[in-house]
DNA sequence: GACATTAGTAACAACCTGTTACTAATTGTG
DNA sequence: CACAATTAGTAACAGGTTGTTACTAATGTC
């Protein structure tokens, strides 16, 4: 049995799905499969860095490279897991929306309504999707969950979608141009009716001060 | 060999000495120890919890249970371990200062003049003291580098201590006390010369607004 | 008793945030 | 075409928060 007894790396995606965040499994078919649906993972390679790992597998699993992808801590706890892994290094990853389908074997589930998992795959998947609320005022977690360019609307949706609440549009924008994250584009994206929005680009330009880093945090009541 | 090719458990406990942090290391005088001195460290038990073995691994080495204690990542990547660990598991600890001497083999070093260490050593503690500057703000940290009791001027010298910078008196204690994380007791502390200081304890009343669990940021110029 | 030293607080100005209310540019509808 | 509906973007004000200075309080030292 592959992994068995072994480390193995376990991939959370997710991705914004309308007002909703989404996260990425794969099919498991396997023999002994208790579950029908799994997190991304692999057997952890002794000669290959935890990160590498990571970042084909979740590669492999959505089709295109994660734009932010992180180690969020190691899981055992004799907590039964897919692949019979004795420990798992799990990975937050983060990835733009795309209309397409997903690859063949693979589906989005809103984080809020996930099928049923091995024990294992459960704590990591609302471990991670804690982390990733946590992290997102010290790594640009919002900015990778869009593409190159989004409007000021896209990113307030975004910031609300993971702080889980309702922000004013005045303030959330003075202390976004305040933090020098965003530089705006000369192009503009007309949604359908209403005026059109200009289109900016992540471009951070400034530590806020200096003071340990970049920060990401934006308020806005 | 000990923990060859299995996962180890490795702890970088932290304690306030002056106005510096300082980090216990253990004496390793292992046939085949390429370096005098090693974090505390144990092969993980697949049937123990991680944050057991951890928790049982930094009370040997310390003499007593760290206030504080939390996974700070698992690390691989082919550099060596003193134990030959493929991976392992790094957990970040914290204790009240002591004056006593530490348990036999064991020596605190100050964070900024370590002494050699296996390259996987080197690595997992400038993680862990990164982190612990980036986790005060959500744990309480300050408040467990310190005893049941302290001064306000004490708790300010830990925070600056891990902001590496100098705070404002004023303001310091004006966030504090609109945070609701501490109670003033009925003793008083004299320190030689000076006016005594009230002591205060660690009590957290409140969820500073609510929003996505309690917060220990604490401004201050 | 004067002084040095540390603890603790009052008060003010400058800045920042939350909010309301406005203007601007587009689509859909009669 | 006029006008409502809708979304984007900005100005401005009130109230709150922060950074800072300056003060008072209590102790040990000379």
């Amino acid at each position: 049995m592959r992994g068995a007894s072994g480390n193995s790396i376990d991939i959370v995606l997710c991705t914004p799905r309308g007002r909703k965040l989404a996260v990425l499994f794969v099919r498991d078919d396997g023999k002994h499969a208790r579950e029908k649906w799994c997190l991304p993972w692999s057997p952890a390679n002794e000669d290959e860095p935890l990160d590498l790992t990571a970042t084909r597998v979740a590669q492999r699993a959505a089709g295109s490279r994660a734009a932010w992808l992180s180690q969020a801590g190691a899981f055992a706890d004799a907590k039964r897991h897919p692949g019979g892994a004795a420990l798992s290094v799990a990975y937050l990853g983060v990835t733009p929306h795309r209309d397409d389908p997903p690859p063949p074997r693979t589906k989005w589930f809103d984080a809020d309504d996930l099928p049923s998992l091995a024990p294992r795959h459960r704590i990591i998947v609302d471990a991670a999707l804690a982390q990733l609320r946590e992290r997102m005022d010290r790594a640009p977690v919002a900015f990778r969950l869009l593409g190159a360019t989004f409007t000021l609307s896209d990113l307030q949706a975004v910031y609300e979608l993971l702080l889980g609440r309702r922000l004013h549009k005045a303030s959330f924008r003075r202390s976004l141009t305040a933090a020098f994250l965003v530089e705006p584009t000369d192009e503009w994206r007309s949604e359908g009716r209403g005026r059109p929005a200009q289109l900016f680009r992540y471009a951070p330009r400034k530590r806020r001060g200096g003071r340990g880093g970049p920060r990401f945090d934006v308020l806005g009541a």
